[in-house]
RNA sequence: GGUGGAGUGGCCGAGAGGCGAGGCAACGGCCUGCAAAGCCGUCUACACGGGUUCGAAUCCCGUCUCCACCUCCA
């Protein structure tokens, strides 16, 4: 294994030994579900894809841990506003989640547990916390003491006396110290609640995460990662809670920066979040991944139409040479199927920006080939370019994207008949050189969005997209 | 106040002491009936001020600007 990362726990790129040689466990955060997911929300499920995709790449099982937190204070309030029970308001953005990870050609994580499943697990965690004295019931409440972890504050670097202070709620009275968090919250009335040792109540968001995590992923899983605001307190609290119940916990810590919009972190709040469903008007799902994809997951994304857009200007360059040799089956995605400078710069840090120039200098060197009519050469950059695609989810001949891309829909592929006539007919007064009627059917074709390219095998239509 | 990140060519965006990432745009050329696509070439940048070094975008000191976390946040 020669893959390096970056842990946040140490403050630089280790070398990355998983537990087991043959084997990668991965938790990272998934969605709160009390609102359709904005572009931002996409990005840790696509980092943590191509991370997957890569160690999957190397020969390792993957193992990926996705949570759904389902039930949380914004969840009920959003429940009080839509008028519908918590649940339903739960599910219908969790499906949401769900589709627009699918539409980005994020592979299913291998488990999605559910926050409001595991309440056994999380009571039990809870209890084995509150046994060993690091945290305290009050009132139907628990309460985790940083106090009482001297540990506090080790994952994000801050000390508990530079903390600013907390500035909520009434719940103040009843903890410790104003920094302590909650791991149950006693139920108030009309709330959804679950029993327990402490009285009704429902858990801590922080207490959840840990529970899963090592439920599924064992006391001790290789990397556990999310979005850099989660650092602290999310993580750190974590860490806490499951090392003070005697839990080795994750030995990296990957977090990804965010998406800005106007400069911005991009947010409900701010008022800068743009809903998936509206980018994917503007372009096709393919290239919004490719936009995500492309940038170093440390680095933050500046989101814009027009960056989005000439971000699949370029990546059309890649695509259509795909589709210029696209005549065999596809490679693995596997190691031995990339250049040597993708499989250094992926091992890298994960260095995707690296590794998106070696595609490109390999699509040169195909074309420069295919000009060459040297087809053997041609041939071998068409596999590779495939295959690194293929391992950052972004090949075109391939699912979910093929059956995107390709005319599944009867009208199109009836209208497509109908091109192909006007074709013939264009043909037919280029043979006779009249490029008056000629052009007079091409600009027609493109002022209805087709496209036509005159290749050396003859005339190719396609829909150009809409973009920009 | 504490913690972390960023400022790179017309634009996007990597890199992190010497060997000009890559993409987009533009311009010139090849090819083409003309286009498109493709190919070749041109455009030599690293916030500012000092310093270290044979050599600094990269290291050190200082300054400015921006962003984020410390409260729910991917």
């Amino acid at each position: 294994m020669t893959l390096r990362l970056y842990d946040t726990g140490a403050r630089a790129v280790r070398d990355f030994t998983p537990m087991h040689d043959d084997q990668v466990s991965i938790y990272y955060c998934g969605a709160t579900v009390q609102a359709a997911p904005h572009v931002g929300h996409l990005r840790p499920g696509v980092v943590f894809d191509v991370m997957s995709r890569w160690l999957t790449a190397k020969g390792l099982t993957v193992t990926v841990c996705r949570n759904v937190t389902d039930i949380d204070d914004k969840i009920l309030a959003k429940a009080t506003l839509e008028g519908r029970p918590w649940w339903a308001v739960a599910q219908h953005y969790e499906r949401e989640f769900t589709r627009a990870y699918e539409i980005l050609g994020c592979l299913p994580p291998t488990v999605e547990p559910r926050a409001t499943g595991h309440i056994p697990q999380i009571i039990d965690l809870i209890s084995r916390l509150v046994d060993t004295g690091v945290a305290y019931a009050v009132g139907g409440d628990v309460y985790f003491s940083v106090v009482a972890y001297p540990a506090y504050g080790e994952l994000s670097r801050q000390r508990l006396d530079d903390l600013q202070p907390a500035a909520d709620s009434a719940d103040d009275e009843r903890k410790r110290d104003a920094r302590d968090f909650a791991l149950w919250k006693a139920a108030k009335p009309g709330e959804p609640a679950w029993d327990s040792p402490w009285g009704p109540g429902r858990p801590g968001w922080h207490v959840e995460c840990s529970a899963m995590a090592t439920y599924y992923l064992g006391s001790e899983f290789d990397i556990h990662g999310g979005g850099i605001d989660l650092i602290f307190p999310h993580h750190e609290n974590e860490q806490a809670q499951s090392r003070a119940a005697g839990d080795r916990f994750a030995r990296y810590w990957i977090h990804n920066s965010w998406v800005t919009a106007a400069g911005q972190k991009m947010g409900k709040s701010l008022g800068n979040a743009l809903a998936v469903d509206e980018v994917l008007k503007r372009v096709r799902p393919v290239e919004l991944r490719y936009h995500l994809a492309a940038a170093h997951y440390r680095s933050t994304i500046e989101f814009s139409y027009e960056a989005v857009v000439e971000s699949a200007v370029g990546f059309r360059r890649i695509g259509a040479f795909l589709e210029r040799l696209a005549t065999e089956e596809l490679p693995a995605a596997e190691v031995q199927e990339c250049p040597a400078a993708f499989v250094a710069a992926m091992d890298d840090d994960l260095g995707v920006p690296a590794a998106v120039a070696v595609i490109f200098d390999t699509v040169r060197a195909g074309n420069v080939a295919l000009e060459r009519g040297d087809e053997e050469v041609a041939r071998r950059a068409w596999r590779q370019v495939s295959a690194m695609c293929s391992v950052l989810g972004i090949n075109p001949l391939e699912e979910p994207w093929a059956a995107q891309d390709t005319g599944s829909d009867h009208a199109v592929a009836a209208l497509g008949t109908l091109i192909d006539d006007l074709l013939v007919a264009r043909q037919k007064a280029r043979d006779e050189r009249d490029w008056q009627q000629a052009d007079a059917i091409r600009d027609r074709l493109a002022a209805a969005g087709i496209t036509i390219e005159d290749r050396a095998t003859g005339p190719v239509w396609s829909l150009g997209s809409d973009v920009g």
